[in-house]
Parts: structure tokens; C-alpha cells; sequence
DNA sequence: ATGAAAGCGCTAACAG
DNA sequence: CTGTTAGCGCTTTCAT
């Protein structure tokens, strides 16, 4: 096929051989930095490279290699703060050890899953990182058939490192503090959007500090931020109805920000004052929490931290310098407190 | 180089090919969904791919091709709710036409801008679209000399198309909105991370207003969140001081929301009420801004409707279906009035 | 120290 | 309707 006149290729690097009257391994010598050529060719393949403007071909370069440079990450929902910050940081980590990443958002829905992973596995990634991973079976064969390093960011699953925050011990400090301040029926909330694997443990937590503090009582609430009602412990109801009445609950953990500043913005339309008549915990403290009109008491996670140990892990997992059955590695936490939890009112 | 035992390789287009019985050529045209292949084959064909897990290795395509399916996509701040919420909407509008996002955060800084564009070209991505644009140079003549479609989203230059919100006219309708309300010293309020084009012309748009308006003095405030300081007009003042005294300005137009809610914060802090004393219009209408305890008011962008607009028009470019010099898309925005602005004080 | 040649997995003519 | 073949741009022995 002709080209068309003006279409410029990119030049390859046997365009830049011969601008330099040298073979293509050279310029490939060069190019990869290793020793064994001599200053004077070197500083020829250089120039040449510099006039043409070469730049190499990744995908060649790949295509040999059996190995790309590329890490997918999967993401439940780009534009959920605590995403977007955990984003940033895998990006950046990432990029800063010669990583590229290419992003799939999921919307917490299997389907997408499944088709951003294969989406994944075609462009042969050399890892994955899942920064929410619903749980569903074909994804797990799919990914496992290529035999890539895994690793789950602030999530879970067996069949992969993990990297992520306590969330069951989080879950007991929220819980903790709830209870010190005097609260007796504590609500648990979780939006339907992001249930997975770290709300099961987050809701473990703080079943078992309920059970350690003597509190027979827990309250599941799972509810949509838009909606009026939710499912309590199972059973449809008024989400009002959780926080009025004699056997009322005074405080809620919620299972992350968005939905702890949701309920927030709830009790504010209902006309229940936080946290005089209802005290509201967080997870995540993204940066919306701190606002000082917002001023939710919240667990932070370490994020950049998170993100930086799990690329660590990966790059370990790529160059086989870790192997060996998936290791989980658990990171602290901490409670920030502030404005929206107090001891219980009258 | 022996395979280690146990690292089994995705299997090619060759292995499926040997397995139903068939050159790999038909293999290919049925993976491709060529018409011209008996049914009977299709079918083999079909089941060898499904029993191996044949994934097509989308580099080699790529690399006979010419081309890939990957865009490139340049972002200020991932972090940043605006941008989470375009790169979220670009992502699904990428994918939705076949095409797979690489994402390269660039912080604002023009030689991280510099870095991604390079690896972004080095992937041979089919286009670029920038979520920001630091107005570099470099980066322009890198880009070019590849002469690879790119698309400024929501920002903008003039070496590219531009899909973005009538900036000028946000900035009009913002100003507009608070002399309506009486106010006559209004500051200009940006910080300077996301100090770009966008900013330009929405400091255009404000200083056109007031001009008709017959107000003389137009404020510029150049302004990094956690400071107690700002330039204005040039000059550093201590930012207190443009909204205390005589000749303060009664009302802040902020050219995107993450500077008017920081500047909320501020004018909470330093005992100002918003808006009895400082009345405050942002600019993107973040989630954030909708809070009833925040409730700015701002200037929405259709941000989905402009991810789609961007990317068909990329799309468009790749196909060739669009030819020609860049051209402009401007969609249109509208004001949000909320809690923070209202009539100036006494 | 440098060059020649054999692929990596795939597409796209062109034959049969 | 199906098979053969020549690359895409690069890395990597193996000769020279």
C-alpha cells in the first residue's frame, strides 16, 4: 500500500541505523544502555536518535519481550473520592518504577468487571491491581489462567497478595469510640454501591467489639444515599425510623465517607442533629470529611501508603523476587475525630 | 530458553489453529468475524478457542496494524473531584467505542506532562486527550511530530480540537449573577495548581461583565488553599485583608469549585459569614458543592455529555470520518444558585 | 565492537 | 472457502 503523501510514520529504529551508518543492533545496544559500544558510535546513534526524533516502539518492544510494562487496574468507581485519591497514588507509584497504567472502571458491576479484565489480559498486562473486586468467580479463572502477579488494593481475595488496612481492627476503633462516648445501639450502615469484601470486615469488627462491650443488639442498615427508606437487618423500613422512637440507635458507623456524609446530610433533612441526636462515624477520611462544615469523625487509612506497598508488591511479584503462596500485608489505621460524634443527648 | 516448568504461556492464535484443524488465517478471520467462513468451521473454530482461553494478543495486532485502540489521557489531578468525574466519563465512553484508556497524571507540572506525553506515544497510543493542558511547547512539538489526533477536553489550545464548556459565558453568567445581587467589588478568586486556560478565559469573561457593568476595579486573587497569603494584583496581601475594611469586595467569584470551597472554609475560619459578609459562586459544580452543609453556588458543566462529545470527535478523527483544521465544540453551562451568594450586607 | 538473522503473534494480500 | 506467505519494529543469540 502506498502511503499517503504527508502521512510521516514514526521512524523506527532502522531509520535511525541508517541515519547513523550503524545496524540496528547497535541503535537497539544503545538504545537499552548497554556496554559495549563504543563512545564514538554511541554519540553518533545518539544524535541521530535526537535529529529524528525516534521514539521507541513499545509495542515491538513488548511483542519480543513476552512482557509488558503495562499494569491494569481495576477500579470500582473512578469518581468515589477515596478511588480517585487510591487512583492517583497507584498511578503515580506506578509510573516512578517505569510502569504504565491502564485503568477499567467497574461500577461495582460484575459484567464490567469480567469485560475490563479481559480487556486487560488481551493488551497482556504484567499485573493487575484490583481496587475493588466483586467477588465473582469468572473474573478469578479468567485472571488465573494467564498466571499474572494479583494484587488486591484495599481489597480482598484469596487468590492474590492483599494489601490493604486492617478494616476489621478500623472497624473496632470506630466501634470503640462509639461505645466510649456512652452509645449503647450503633447502627451499621453501608451503601449497597460499594458492599464487598472489606464492608464484611468492617461489619465483623464491629460486631465483635458490640459483643465484647455486652451489646446484644446490632443494626445492619443497607441503604441507597437517595432513597428514604433502607433494609434493616433484612426487612424494608423507614430509615428515619432507625433514629427515632424509645429504642432508637444514637450513633452509626457508616462503612466508608460517602456514606457517613450521605447520612449526615440525611439526619441534617430530617431535622436530627448531629451529633446531639445522632453521632456518625466514617471510614476513609477522604478529603470531603475534613471540610469544617462536613467535620465527620472517619478511620483513616494511609493511602499513598496502601498504594505504595501494593506496587511494591507487584513490581516484587513481576521481577521474582517475591514468590511463594499470596502474602497479605495489613497496614494500620487511625481514628480522626471530630464534630460528628459526641456522648449520646438526652 | 527452556520454559520453566509450570509457566504456561496464553496460548496464540497458532495453538487454536492446530486444534481445530485449521490455518491460523481462518482463525484470525473468524476472531474477526470476517464473513466468507462455512459455518461448520466457525463452529470449530469457536469451541478450540473456548476450550484453550484464547485471548488475542492485542500487541501483535497492534503492531501489524499500525495503529492500537489505546487513548491516551492526560490529567491535571485525579484526585481532583472534577477531574475524577471526567476521567471516570471518559473511560466509559472509551470503552463503550472499543477503546482502552491509559491514563498519565501530570500534577500540573509541565515536565511530568512531558514524561507522560512520551510514554504515551511510546505506547503508540491512537489519540490524546488532555483533561489539562499546561501550554508547554515541548509537549506540543512532541505530540505533533506524531501527528496523532489529540482532543483538549474541558481544557484548551490551537493545535488540537476542543471540546469544552463556554468558559467566557460561565464566567458572565457567575459574574452577572452576583452584580445582579447588588454586589460591586467582586474579587477573582483562582488557585494556582489549576491555573490554565480554562482560568484565562473565565477571567476574560468576568472582566467583560464588570466592564459592562460599569465597575472599574476587577480583583485578581491568586490564592494556595492552606495560605494565610495571596497575591493581588500582583501584589501579596494577606488574604483577610480583600475582604475586611472599606473598600473590601462583598462578593468572590472562584473559577472552580475546589478554590470556592476552600475559600468557604476560609471565610468560616476567619469569622466571615458566607454570604451575609461574602457572598461566593464556583465554577464546575462538583458532588461536594451540592452538599447541604456546603451548598455553593456554581457553574455546572455537563461533564458527561462533554466526555462523549470529546470522544466521538476523537473517534471521529481516528476513523477519518472528521478531517481538517481542529475544530471548536462549545457546549453550554448553567448557574446553580445556592446558599452562598445573596445580596451584599450592610 | 558491530552486524546478520531468527523470531514474538498477528493481519492481509494472494493463491489454490 | 481455506492455506501460504510476507512483514509490523524490536530483542537477542551467534558470527565476524
Amino acid at each position: 500500500m502506498l502511503k499517503a503523501a504527508g502521512e510521516r510514520r514514526p521512524p523506527t529504529i532502522l531509520d535511525v541505523a541508517s541515519h547513523a551508518g550503524v545496524s540496528k543492533s547497535t541503535v537497539s545496544n544503545v538504545v537499552r544502555g548497554i556496554s559495549g559500544v563504543s563512545e564514538a558510535t554511541r554519540r553518533r546513534v545518539r544524535t541521530a536518535i535526537e535529529e529524528l526524533g525516534y521514539q521507541p516502539n513499545v509495542l515491538a518492544r513488548h511483542l519480543v519481550l513476552q512482557r509488558t510494562s503495562i499494569l491494569g487496574v481495576l477500579v470500582g468507581d473512578l469518581a468515589n473520592p477515596f478511588f480517585a485519591e487510591m487512583a492517583k497514588s497507584v498511578e503515580r507509584h506506578a509510573a516512578s518504577r517505569g510502569y504504565t497504567a491502564m485503568f477499567s472502571n467497574t461500577e461495582g458491576d460484575s459484567a464490567s468487571e469480567l469485560a475490563g479484565v479481559d480487556t486487560l489480559l488481551q493488551h497482556r498486562v504484567a499485573g493487575i491491581v484490583f481496587l475493588a473486586f466483586s467477588g465473582d468467580s469468572r473474573t478469578m479463572e479468567q485472571v488465573r489462567r494467564h498466571d499474572i502477579p494479583v494484587v488486591f488494593l484495599s481489597c480482598a481475595a484469596d487468590w492474590g497478595d492483599v494489601v490493604s488496612a486492617d478494616d476489621v481492627r478500623g472497624a473496632r476503633i470506630a466501634t470503640g469510640h462509639l461505645i466510649e462516648l456512652g452509645h449503647r445501639r450503633i447502627g451499621f450502615v453501608s451503601i449497597p454501591e460499594l458492599e464487598d469484601h472489606s464492608d464484611l470486615l468492617r461489619w465483623q469488627g464491629y460486631g465483635e467489639t458490640l459483643r465484647q462491650a455486652g451489646i446484644e443488639t446490632s443494626i445492619r442498615v443497607s441503604w441507597s444515599p437517595s432513597s428514604e427508606h433502607a433494609h434493616v437487618n433484612g426487612v424494608d423500613r423507614k430509615l428515619v425510623d432507625v433514629f427515632r422512637g424509645a429504642d432508637r440507635a444514637t450513633a452509626a458507623f457508616a462503612s466508608n465517607d460517602v456514606g457517613g456524609i450521605a447520612l449526615q446530610e440525611f439526619a441534617d433533612r430530617v431535622g436530627l442533629r448531629v451529633p446531639e441526636d445522632l453521632s456518625i462515624v466514617g471510614y476513609d477520611d477522604v478529603p470531603m470529611a475534613g471540610l469544617a462544615r462536613i467535620g465527620l469523625t472517619t478511620v483513616a487509612q494511609p493511602r499513598d501508603e496502601l498504594a505504595r506497598l501494593g506496587i511494591a508488591m507487584m513490581a516484587g511479584r513481576i521481577a521474582g523476587s517475591v514468590d511463594g503462596p499470596p502474602r497479605t500485608t495489613l497496614v494500620g489505621v487511625r481514628l480522626v475525630k471530630r464534630r460528628s460524634t459526641a456522648p449520646p443527648g438526652v
